[in-house]
DNA sequence: TTGAAAGCGGTACCAA
DNA sequence: TTGGTACCGCTTTCAA
């Protein structure tokens, strides 16, 4: 069913037909209704593809996942993300179009998507240090809004990000106040601009307190369960062994717990961990993960306000670009003790 | 840059600019390699909503992810399956459109879907028991392929499925052989389809040796590490408690492995632990977390290999469904030994 | 081997 | 308030 053949079997011509589908005020109400309810019967929706040609507007997002060799694993919060961005599409009748950017041939990838002309728009993931796509997509001049930020660029572009520098020098700052002053950082893949930026507050709260920071104490990698005890061991098994642990992911710190208990120490008591990871649900389901404190964010709600952000930008261009920092909560649980003497 | 501007620019009818592009043989070679050349430093390429519109064809699958209120969490192998198929996709030129589909409104999203004409097929996910998905899209006549399949559905359709009942029967098995007879099994939401074959083929494997199926040791639930540690409390607090788990996901197993030690017991020599779930690499990156014994399949090939299926069945319609079984590989681990007397 | 022109399914301008 | 028609960018038939 077409817009040719409802408009036929209404006796109307396709121009009105199209106009009263399409909200338009000079169409007569009686018409309009009768219009609607003839779409409704027949199932008509009307193609989207002609519908964009003749607009040039697509209904579409580009959601561009940038995927590697170096770490084969699909963030898993990307799952999340794109629900929440999907939600929020979905009401305002935009579809996701993922593209798969291989880390190699990014420029004529991007290139192709501006010139083919499917999306209206983007959002980046997993920006890395000085991230050479945002610099690219800002040339090419489509509206994009990057799930994160990334540091060493400035040029300005919009974004939303969980304030991972603020979260990190809280936590530092609540373990140095319990006394610790050997604290481990185990971090994710530096490269990455939110563990950077980790990192970053991590070494800078420390300063405050005159205490330079010890390389044999900070980590980085890949973040699973395997490392996060690999890297407890390593660091329990220095002369002098941290009585604190950060850790950037909530899987990485199981395996920090599971390093510690397989010392035969006690968490909370002998050593303390806090956690920074965003909303993974198959981990905190329930409230009885009480070796976590967490600051957490809705990696969801996040995909709902990128969304917005973007839909925004691509309605009306502000000015300068759009920016939004969420914070994050700081729950301090049982995992987290005073420092032992 | 579109046809019309190139073919200007070269001189040529857009007819002929558009047959060297496509690989019609009527051009001269001296032609189609000006033109080629020419789209390349302009930076051409084709509009690809004008071409859908001209050919039909949309170049682009639609990838149907249930989203529920029930379990708020997107599957995590979500984003592997999704960039596996992408791969394939993109060396077809294809795209993927995520459709997050509401379980409450499906008949009408599918519909609209369809008759809006946006993609060429569907990939679905996440299959339930008598997935009324199925006969929807097989009704609505547009090809797709099931990630994982849906019992007691009789029409033919096409899939692609890890065994699940053949990993836990053989899971099952091994544990028998080793001597033990009370197994707990900790199983996903049963109303998924994998899920419900698991239990089937552990209450069928523990038949053949008369031991009748004991619903104290069966728990389902939504798969997260708190699930896992509580169903193992619970069951390790039983008159009788069970020496041995078949637990139906890594992260709960984690929670299995906690409670094992919360409990004072070594795992491998009081109770033994399998487990069964596809690709994680946050969790199986390197080959140290020696709790588990696992069967596994690479989400990320299945991925591929679903998206070839649905690309053929686009390409030439076969006369019955494609199906596709890929075997769970069973890794038999230290945490599995011989059940204590 | 090349080109003109008619669609594909809509939207939007101009006229009635 | 309604309808005729050009056009969005490309493919494809038909004619040259």
């Amino acid at each position: 069913m077409n817009l040719k053949q409802l408009s036929h079997h209404l006796n109307l011509s396709q121009t009105t037909v199209s106009r009263a589908l399409n909200g338009y005020p000079e169409v007569s109400e009686a018409t309009r209704k009768r219009v609607m309810e003839a779409a409704k019967t027949l199932n008509y929706s009307p193609n989207s593809r002609a519908k964009s040609l003749a607009t040039g507007r697509n209904h579409a997002i580009g959601h561009v996942i940038p995927v590697s060799d170096q770490h084969e694993m699909v963030n898993p919060i990307f799952g999340d993300f794109t629900a929440g961005a999907g939600e929020t599409y979905a009401k305002a009748g935009y579809e996701i179009m993922i593209s798969m950017v291989d880390d190699t041939r990014q420029e004529e990838t991007y290139r192709a998507l501006r010139s083919r002309g499917t999306v209206d728009g983007f959002i980046l993931h997993g920006p890395r240090m000085a991230d050479p796509r945002i610099g690219l997509l800002t040339q090419i001049g489509m509206p994009f809004v990057v799930h994160g930020r990334a540091s060493h660029i400035e040029t300005p572009y919009s974004w939303l990000d969980t304030n991972n520098g603020r979260a990190f020098e809280r936590a530092t700052q609540f373990l140095l106040d319990l006394g610790h002053r050997r604290i481990g950082l185990i971090n994710g893949h530096e490269f990455m601009d939110f563990a950077f930026r980790r990192r970053e507050a991590y070494v800078t709260t420390l300063k405050t307190q005159d205490i330079p920071a010890d390389p044999t104490l900070m980590q980085s990698g890949e973040m699973t369960e395997p490392y996060g005890y690999r890297a407890a061991q390593e660091m329990m098994a220095l002369p002098q062994p941290p009585t604190a642990f950060l850790v950037s992911s909530m899987i990485s710190a199981i395996g920090v717990r599971r390093a510690i208990h397989d010392a035969g120490l006690q968490m909370g008591r002998d050593v303390s961990v806090i956690t920074h990871d965003d909303d993974l649900s198959y981990l905190k389901n329930g409230d009885d993960v009480p070796i976590f404190t967490a600051t957490r964010s809705s990696v969801h709600r996040a995909g709902n306000l990128a969304a917005e952000m973007l839909l925004q930008l691509i309605k009306s261009p502000p000015q300068s670009p759009l920016t939004r920092m969420i914070e994050a909560e700081l729950i301090i649980g049982q995992s987290t003790g005073p420092a032992p003497k």
